[in-house]
DNA sequence: TTGTTCTCTATTGTATACAATCCGGCCTCA
DNA sequence: TGAGGCCGGATTGTATACAATAGAGAACAA
């Protein structure tokens, strides 16, 4: 790890506090799998880490463990959070009702602009064939302009944890052959229910678009089955 | 407020840490409406009441936070969140997506025992008329049932932060006339959907009771339209 | 060797001291 | 009289000191 410090890392740390930035570090580090599910974190070791004292470390490891990116024993202290096979179905169950609203609700409360930029990124990512993590990173951002779209605060939060579970699994799908494209078209139904303003056609075409993807994940993860 | 301390109140409060205990007693005044929403809640006025430091006080704030009860300002502390219009909309439309989703589940995954539970809570409903206050327990319970039926951790967690955040709002929908015994038929129909096993049926069942209830609470809040 | 108990250390839980910030009231001045 | 700025108290954010606990490893007995 380096050695980067508070000073350096945040030059500008104003308005919020330092729970705040701890939380956003730590998250962004689980994200990168620079702390990798199942391994202890100390908490002294990430306040050394960053530059601060416990207090702040503790916060942050208060709200992971709300969001279920770590799991906090008493007196053991926390360790990234691992999901089993089981957890991976209840999240993608959880994932297909969530992205399903989502999509529902995008088509009747997107604005124009919304729609657009569904479909501007549906080009990017058709210009981004080949390349796994650009790929990866326009998926993402496809899924966030559907869940903007939907207009609902609370669906929106939901859904931006469950990514942040869901990063946890090593990995993307678009490894899979075939992946990249399949996905393509599966947004391609998507976007185009959204802008008919087919809600029950654009919930039913971003189920089917999460159980496909489950399918990959599962194959991948597990091989099995 | 009642002069209650540790002790007093917890008499045995072992296996769990004093944050954990905070977080229990004060989600429990919110719930009670012992602190009413738009109330502001100083940490150290919680802390003398039950006995602690600040210390753990600030953690279960964080996770009171994380769950939408509270709403922190940095350096201005915390205060009870309170819901507008917009915001129990969106409240409803998460629930009905999420209990709709917990009906399907629990159609496919409910066990024999489970089943039986819920023909006996709207037994106990039944036997219950003319007490909006047994009503509303009940009530809970028989959607506590359906959720765990559903086997799945996340969309559970997920369900009962949602219906705490509901408990924020005044009274309950029992207030409106003929209210009881419509959500009695609409509870018996998700109940045989799940019986039957008929997952598409459960969840339709569910997201109309969800919406009728809407309409009650948004009438009983708001009057108008 | 293997199992058991005990001790000791590392680590977390809690309390408290201190720093930073906001808010209300007062004072000044036009 | 009122608008604006400044000060003091109240409250939260952060750091640190101390207590409590779990777990690893040593010592010992079978």
């Amino acid at each position: 790890m380096t050695t980067d410090t508070l000073k350096q890392a945040a030059p500008e740390n104003q308005g919020t506090s330092l729970g705040e930035f701890v939380l956003e570090r730590l998250r962004g580090a689980i994200r990168d799998r620079r702390y990798q599910p199942g391994q202890r974190i100390r908490e002294a070791e990430v306040a050394q880490w960053l530059g601060v004292s416990r207090t702040p470390v503790r916060e942050a490891f208060r709200r992971l463990q709300a969001d279920g990116l770590l799991v906090l024993t008493p007196w053991r202290g926390a360790q990234v959070a691992e999901l089993g096979r089981q957890q991976v179905v209840e999240l993608y169950a959880m994932r297909r009702a969530l992205e399903g609203t989502a999509a529902g609700l995008a088509a009747e409360h997107a604005s124009a602009a919304e729609v657009d930029l569904l479909f501007d990124l549906i080009e990017r990512d058709q210009a981004a064939r080949g390349e796994p993590d650009r790929l990866a990173k326009i998926n993402r951002l496809f899924h966030e302009a559907v869940y903007g779209a939907a207009h609902n605060r609370y669906l929106l939060e939901a859904l931006n944890a469950l990514d942040d579970s869901l990063a946890l699994l090593k990995s993307t799908t678009y490894e899979v052959p075939g992946r990249a494209e399949a996905a393509r078209q599966e947004h391609i139904v998507i976007a185009e229910a959204i802008r008919r303003r087919d809600a029950g056609a654009a919930e039913q075409a971003a189920r089917a678009h999460i159980s496909t993807a489950e399918e990959a994940r599962l194959k991948l993860l597990f091989g099995d089955d």
